[in-house]
DNA sequence: CGACACATGTAACACGTTACATGATTTG
DNA sequence: CAAATCATGTAACGTGTTACATGTGTCG
């Protein structure tokens, strides 16, 4: 749903037709969220359904391939609304890492959660390195443009953010102690 | 794809059967991750015709009902492969919170993001208090379960990322300053 | 026996991804 | 004109979610 929301968000400004979404919607991402055009004609398609986006009246004259849309009451009002939300409240988090170890933990004493841990810090750092290598490759137009920095923060924080997590575990591991 | 290698690393300790399958699932993560049973026979499927699993030639004697399955070598190999993966490797993040700010920016001037920073920043205090909480008024068994401290402080941690993020993103936004 | 937990499924839908098909317009 | 870009779509598949259907075993 994600998707839509943000094509929503780019109709406020106007009515725009499809592959000038995706093109916008990638240009304000900084290339970082490439769209398939496929997924934006059938995205548009629901959202005309659901009543949140109407095909403009009156076609591109300039054009006569484009077929605009404009969003509706409706779709303002749930563009507004995404962009003040906040997500995922207390329910608990269902992602690969969190998975890997809580299954390995208990499996055969502490040891399989331990060597899952000890591989994901290592994964982790290593792929801590290559962003700010990364980050100091990049051409200076890019690097200066803070769409592309928010979304290189973004990796790096959550990657810390995980890694801080597995220390977490090993704590709760020890405590627990049998070994 | 996630649930599916979660099932095999359960198939490790030997056969079960789907039923089995999903309440062991569910209590290794503590109650955290709920599986829809259906999910689980199609899952199983998938992993029977891809040759991960195969189902035990001699049903179970004590319920004609139970169905096993085994691993096959392919899907031992994929079990210990998964559980020693990193995911997510270089690939911008794609969530909600970095959409809502990328898009957010710049919409009309730094304002519109700022408003929506400040709004998840709100939400996600909002949330840790809830969090901090929650953790306070559960019962001590638990509460002394590693699991579920694990599962908790797994949400703990990632919320705090986030509002790092969210103050990189203001530190950036002012940088770049209009106003 | 009747209720409830155990156990296996099917059907329909939402969303995302990849690949492909098909034209119109612009530009060298 | 030919090639590249612009523009709109369809088809197939993977994964997850919800809801429903159906039957077997156990226990009060």
């Amino acid at each position: 749903m994600a998707v839509a929301d943000g094509l929503l968000v780019l109709l406020r400004a106007g009515a725009h037709h499809g592959y000038q979404l995706k093109a916008e919607f990638e240009e304000r991402t900084a290339g970082t969220w490439p769209l398939n055009t496929g997924q934006v004609y059938t995205t548009l398609d629901r959202l005309v359904r659901d009543g949140f986006v109407e095909a403009v009246d009156e076609p591109d004259e300039t054009d006569a391939r484009r077929r605009p849309y404009r969003l509706t009451e409706l779709g303002r009002e749930r563009a507004a609304k995404w962009l003040a939300q906040v997500d995922g409240g207390l329910e608990p988090p269902r992602d690969d890492l969190t998975m890997r170890v809580l299954l390995a933990y208990d499996e055969d004493g502490p040891d399989e959660a331990r060597r899952v841990i000890d591989a994901q810090r290592q994964g982790l750092l290593e792929r801590l390195r290559s962003l700010r290598l990364a980050q100091r490759t990049v051409h200076e137009e890019e690097r200066d443009d803070p769409r592309r920095r928010m979304a290189a923060d973004s990796l790096a924080v959550r990657t810390e953010a995980e890694l801080r997590w597995l220390d977490l575990c090993d704590e709760r591991i020890q405590r627990t102690g049998k070994t």
